[in-house]
This record gives structure tokens, C-alpha cells and sequence, in this order.
DNA sequence: CCTATATCTTTACAGTGTCAAGTTTGGATA
DNA sequence: TATCCAAACTTGACACTGTAAAGATATAGG
């Protein structure tokens, strides 16, 4: 088994699989390229014909990432609209969610400087998923847009969901992370419900 | 100049200044030590024996960075509070700011597992740092604690400062960024007072 | 069948953090 | 004051990193 075969087959998938494996193991600031090319069982050089450089890899892996972040509020939404209960709340919870399940992917995604945000695809994976989401945040009866250069209840609401997510995913909203699964999922809920 | 002093006085401090421009001026991910220890004007291993390691050197940066963090903060609450204006919206800007004025220390201290955060210095530091912001929160009129196991009005507050914080710091809000100067001091005013 | 080309490997190089062993210095002790 | 010791710093070495160049192999198209 693991012939040293020449052609992989799709070692492109397999080089951002690898990468994310190792992703979730090592952490974003100890990920090495040459052990995501052995872990693919390739030579440590096969990924420079895949990807430009290590950058590039992340980059793919990081649009993947959000490709899947949209999905992940997409059906939190229709699900909630299903249920008839506030598909803004449901996709807010859904995307701590998908931040606390993902925290290295989710790390790359918004705290890195590492993948490379001009690259097209990158650039079209994290608008959808930002324009759908405020799109749902827009059409939430309580944040109608008052007319201004910014839609100030739309931003409103994007930050108290990103910042919940990311100060639980780092640790530091001790008084939340000490609760139990369920007690969690219910206090995640009541931040994000409008007061 | 610079002469081979072998004893430099006080190199941990100037390394910990070193590591400060170099941090600014490269960033978080692209840091390393030898070009520190040659901004202060050292061997590569002098560091070694004023900290244990690289992480140790960018633990006392961090601590560094919450304190002055704090001092931020307290002032602008200060200056809010003989001016009769909201303290709590006063310290969110300021919180807001200091990110902004100092994004790679920044992400230092709110994105990086590079520091060692069980290290007492910066428990501490941190520690005091979230402690004095929270209880501005705590003591704003709008956000009473209603006795649950979590204060959610304050986690509420935290969440939308600290995340329109890291949400303008990595370029995502681009609808606030593109603001002039005035204009956007006064969008994160607004998104910051209570609707 | 035969060759062109994409795919992958091997080799090499500069840079990284850390460890071990030297060198210099300043201060304490006698 | 002379001496010695420990702290401060340097030098050299090691394994690891990403990337570039050149060689090897297999597959697709003629």
C-alpha cells in the first residue's frame, strides 16, 4: 500500500484534506507543508504543482471553509423558518456554532493574515457568505435600515455574533464556557436575542 | 557605535521593544526571533537567556499589551465621565481604537496561540483587563444583571465591542472602513450605543 | 507506437528556533 | 586589593522550515 505511485489521481483534494487534518491537529501558527505533503504521502515539493506556494494552499482551504460556513447558516435558517422561530437568532447560534466546531478552520477563515484575500475565489467564498448572512440580518423586523451610509443595526448585530464567537473560541468569556453543553447553548441564544 | 558590549544593561527590555516594532512592522506570523535579537542588536541566542523561548518573549509583549490595554480603557472612561457622557460607549470606542491604532499587538493578544496565556504575568494582566471592562458594563444602567448563572447584558456588550473590533481590524466590515475618518468615529459610536 | 507534457521526486539553499559549549564581564568574597 | 564565580552574551551545530531547479516517470494525444 502507498505505492510510491507518480500520479496521484486528485492530489490536489488530497493535498487540502491533508491540510486540514492538519489544520485541526496542529493549529494555524504550527502547520507545516512539508507534513501535510507526507501525510498525503507525496514528497514534500508535489504541492508547488498544485498550489503556487503554502499560501496558496490555505488559500484554497480557507474558501472551502467558507463555502461551507454559508451552508452551515443556510439550513440553520431554513430549519428555524421551518419551526417559525427567528431565522436571524438561528444563524447567529449556527455561526458560533460552526466557529466553536471548526475553531482552526474558523481561525484561518478571520484571524489570519496567511491565505491570500485578493484571490478570487477566496474573495467570492467569504462575500456570499458575509452578504448572505446580513442579508438575513437586513430582513430581521428589529433592524430595519434607517437610511444612513451604514446600516448601523445590520453591523450591530454582525459584531455581537462574531465577537461572541470569537471570544468563546479563544477562551476568554470564562463565565459562558464553564457552563454545561445545554446551559451554553442557551445562554448563546439569549446574547444574541434582541433585547 | 554599538560597540560588542557583552553586557547591553537592560536587553530583556530592549528585546521586548524590539519585538514590538518588528511585530508592527512584519506581523504576528511572519515574526522571528534572530531578526529581533538584531533590531536590539544581540546574537541570536542572547534572548535565550532572558526568556525561555520565542513564546516566552511574545508572553511578556502580550502582558505588556493588556496593561496598556487597560490604561486605554480607564482613561477614555475617565475623560467620558467629566464630560457627562455614556462611560461604557466612551470605553467600547476606545477598545475599538486601540485595536485599530495597534492591530498587530492586537491580534497578539486576542488571536494568537503563540503566547503562553496560563502564564501568571499575563493571566493577570488580561485578567484585570477584562475585569475593569466588564464591570464598566456591569454598572451601565442599561445592563443589569438579572441574576442568572451569566450576566447576558454584559457578554451582550463584550461580544458587539469586541467583535466590531476584530471585524474592522481584519478588513471585513468594509461598509465602515470606507468611511472618512469623522464618519466612521461616528458609525462606531452608533453601533456601540445601546438601540 | 512514440513522443510531449503534466506530475511527481530528488537535491540544494537560505532561513528558522533551540541546545551546548565557549568567552567575557561585573560583583562578591577573602 | 586579588581572586574567583556566576551572570551575560557569543559561537557553532542541529533539525526543521519553504521554495527553487533539475531529474524521473507515467499518461494522453498524435
Amino acid at each position: 500500500m502507498t505505492k510510491p505511485a507518480y500520479h496521484h489521481g486528485d492530489l490536489r483534494r488530497a493535498l487540502i484534506d491533508a491540510a486540514h487534518e492538519e489544520l485541526e491537529a496542529q493549529g494555524v501558527e504550527a502547520l507545516s507543508l512539508r507534513r501535510v505533503a507526507k501525510r498525503a504521502g507525496v514528497s514534500h515539493a508535489a504541492p508547488a504543482h498544485h498550489f503556487v506556494n503554502a499560501a496558496g494552499l490555505l488559500t484554497a482551504l480557507t474558501a472551502e471553509g467558507f463555502r461551507r460556513f454559508a451552508a452551515a447558516l443556510k439550513t440553520a435558517q431554513e430549519k428555524a423558518a421551518t419551526r417559525r422561530q427567528d431565522p436571524l437568532t438561528a444563524a447567529g447560534a449556527a455561526y458560533v456554532e460552526f466557529a466553536l466546531a471548526n475553531p482552526e478552520l474558523f481561525s484561518l477563515m478571520f484571524a489570519s493574515a496567511k491565505p491570500d484575500f485578493d484571490d478570487p475565489e477566496l474573495d467570492a467564498a467569504s462575500m456570499t457568505a458575509f452578504q448572505n448572512f446580513l442579508q438575513t440580518v437586513d430582513s430581521s423586523a428589529s433592524a430595519k435600515d434607517r437610511g444612513g451610509d451604514v446600516n448601523i443595526p445590520a453591523m450591530q448585530r454582525w459584531s455581537t455574533v462574531h465577537g461572541l464567537a470569537t471570544l468563546l473560541l479563544t477562551g476568554r468569556m470564562r463565565s459562558v464556557l464553564s457552563l454545561s453543553a445545554a446551559k451554553r447553548k442557551a445562554a448563546i441564544v439569549e446574547i444574541l436575542s434582541e433585547a
